[in-house]
DNA sequence: AACGATATCAACCGCCACAAA
DNA sequence: GTTTGTGGCGGTTGATATCGT
């Protein structure tokens, strides 16, 4: 554990402050803490408590591993296709991300976008800020997951059907193929109209499912906004298909993302 | 089994905004 | 109007775990 001098003035005495990773006895004297005198003042929660750690400390460690709602564990797909519909909406913005998806914090959500998807980018050898990543990640990323997560819900035709497998309201207008989850070289059409009409919900695509309910009250809400919208833009889905992935090598490593 | 490479995640750092003195 | 203290945010780092050879 490092210990770093705490400078004060002539009234204090001077104090080690504590560095690194938090001791269980600290977790619980701060748990304690704010259970008795609620959150907030970290300042002085640090200085009350007995911990020889800064306010800064206190409060990050509460917010992002002792308070009570906080949920661990894997990123679902629902959490990823939220995180990447925000994302793409907010950039950076990563509490503001977090404040929609509930017990998740902002330091999780950096690290997921950083760990995860910055190393697509990477593999990509696109810049994770360019226009050509953004695109891959809304028009092929996230209709992937959408697809993913229908088929776990059960809500999804059987596979390698003949029937339009599609997480999008088959409207007349812009078309797109989305590979399907195994590499049996179909690929499954999703139609897209290219002009503004009457919205369906992203919710539309998921309620027939089951285990959505988290989907239809946090994240539906969200994507029903800017996600159908932006994709609805006149010709948006056609610029970006009118690339030639296949010669930049985009085309190869982009389905090789087995972790989606 | 050992070692290096890579991924993950908790925690820290610096900057900024805001409020109080 | 200026200074100072505090909290919040995003970027970065370092320790540990996991994977591949």
């Amino acid at each position: 554990m490092d210990f770093e001098a705490r400078a004060g003035n002539s009234s204090d005495v001077e104090v080690e402050l504590r560095k690194g990773p938090w001791a269980v006895e600290e977790d619980l004297l701060l748990a304690n803490y704010v259970s008795l005198h609620g959150e907030g003042r970290w300042d002085s929660v640090a200085k009350c408590s007995g911990l020889r750690r800064t306010g800064k400390s206190c409060r990050l460690r509460w917010l992002n591993y002792l308070r009570p709602d906080v949920r661990r564990g894997n990123i679902t797909p629902e959490e990823q296709l939220l995180i990447l519909e925000l994302h793409s909406r907010w950039g950076n913005r990563w509490s503001k991300i977090a404040q929609r998806l509930p017990g998740r914090t902002d330091n999780e959500i950096k690290n997921y976008w950083r760990t995860r998807v910055q190393k697509h980018a990477r593999q990509l050898r696109c810049d994770v800020d360019s226009k050509q990543f953004r695109d891959m990640v809304r028009y092929m990323w996230i209709p992937r997951l959408a697809e993913t997560i229908l088929a776990a819900s059960g809500g999804g035709r059987e596979a390698g059907s003949s029937a339009q497998q599609s997480v999008w309201p088959a409207e007349e207008g812009a078309r797109f193929a989305i590979p399907p989850p195994e590499t049996s070289g179909n690929s499954n059409t999703v139609n897209l109209s290219s002009e503004s009409s009457d919205a369906a919900s992203a919710s539309d695509y998921f309620v027939a499912g089951g285990d959505v309910a988290w989907f239809q009250d946090t994240a539906a809400a969200e994507l029903s906004e800017g996600w159908m919208e932006s994709l609805r833009s006149p010709g948006i889905c056609d610029n970006f298909w009118a690339q030639d992935w296949e010669q930049s090598g985009w085309d190869e490593s982009l389905w090789n993302m087995e972790e989606l």
